[in-house]
DNA sequence: CGATTAATTGATACTTCTCAAATCCTGTGG
DNA sequence: CCACAGGATTTGAGAAGTATCAATTAATCG
């Protein structure tokens, strides 16, 4: 972690995709003057499970994964962060101990926004504490998805599913690849199962042409029949 | 669902638990003549999946279970609530429909808060709107603990920990039984399993002794044991 | 261009689900 | 208070779905 290129908030344009998107031009002015810019190498973890944050990272451009470590130490992703995403802040308002670690999956450029700082803010302006309050109230009804996903759907229902939402969170690069370097292993602790099932499953629906693969590269192909396999709905 | 007998905010003993702990004398008056008192029998529905709530449920009494609609039409339960807990603030907060059903489990007497009220608190009241985000963020963190288990521990291992809950969340009655009466197929779409699984661990449970079971009553006898089988750490 | 890590495939074992049938409760109405 | 209907619980048997372990091949990063 070193610094980075200074980002001026002012000029930021995922302000409006972010939790800041309405402050006034004096608090913008304030939080763009006391954060600090940061560089994450790819791999780098960003935040440590079990520690106190002293404030959230708002995330420039790359990507990153947020993550448990469950019984024997194996790990579970939770959900996926990119540009204009806030990570930290749950375990900094609920004044607890991190519940995750947060892992840079790409070279990714952040801004680090002092507890202080974001406190100021929830004292003074009721919209920001309300788009926090948005943001959490967002996170718990996808969370009470997943749970929902997780208890009911099968390995194969929850990896055509996940490769959906893979899709809607990152995109894909100009080959139509999705855009983000996973492994079978990290897609198995998102999925929850064991990463030989996930390379079957895959092969399977290579095998049916739902997707093709290059490497460490998935194009999905027939996003219906992802969607009929995984029974998603929303 | 009817009037219930009139409590008062002044003087409801539930209010340090509940996110109204930090309200000042007047906010407490305004909020305890805007609020209506409704009474639930077992079994009702409090609020439905789907719809749109115009303001916030605060327990005074009674036992509440918040669930999804799976696949299928399966029920998932994503969590409990008891006196001085809050119901359909994710969704007021969050702007979107009711991601869960709520249903009373018990007869119980509830309060409610409309929208208008909730709203103007967070407009007024930082300390109001930092205690919502507490709660958000404290649920939120939970729902990950939940997810880590879902994806990672067995139904054994899960039946386990989830009697611990209960027994954490309830109680238990004179008779040391959990102080809550759930079927064995809310049980199951608790753990995620099928019915007749959660039997069959039962049975075994008892055999070893590890819990006491008449009729759709279940006593803890050996937590030290379930907390062992259920590899729960916090 | 090695060395290491990741991905793949096969064989096997185990957990869990599903379906079916029998028994037991529980709440309800007579 | 009792009998009954319908739901809830229990048990068994068999089928699926997944996990685990082991061995090979492929890919990736210094």
């Amino acid at each position: 972690m070193k610094e980075g290129a200074p980002i001026s908030c002012e000029f930021c344009g995922l302000r409006d995709l972010s939790a800041f998107k309405d402050l006034d031009a004096t608090e913008l002015h304030v939080v763009s003057h006391v954060k600090t810019c940061v560089f994450f190498k790819k791999g780098q973890v960003m935040m440590h499970e079990g520690s106190r944050p002293n404030g959230v990272y708002c995330i420039h451009n790359g990507k990153a994964k947020i993550s448990r470590l469950g019984t024997e130490g194996k790990e579970q992703i939770l959900r996926f962060a990119k540009g204009g995403d806030l990570m930290g802040y749950r375990s900094l308002l609920s004044g607890e101990n991190l519940s995750a670690t947060i892992t840079a999956l790409d070279d990714t450029h952040a801004c680090f926004v002092p507890k202080s700082e974001m406190f100021k803010l929830i004292e003074e302006n009721p919209r920001f504490s309300l788009n926090m309050m948005k943001l959490t109230c967002h996170e718990l009804g996808e969370a009470g998805k997943l749970i929902t996903n997780l208890a009911q759907k099968s390995v194969r229902e929850r990896l055509a599913e996940i490769l959906l939402i893979i899709h809607r969170t990152f995109g894909e690069d100009e080959e139509g690849f999705l855009d983000v370097s996973l492994t079978r292993e990290e897609i198995a602790n998102m999925v929850g199962t064991a990463t030989e099932s996930v390379i079957r499953l895959l092969s399977e629906f290579k095998d049916d042409q739902y997707i093709t693969v290059k490497g460490r590269k998935i194009a999905l192909e027939d996003k219906n029949a992802l969607i009929r396999i995984g029974n998603v709905y929303d």
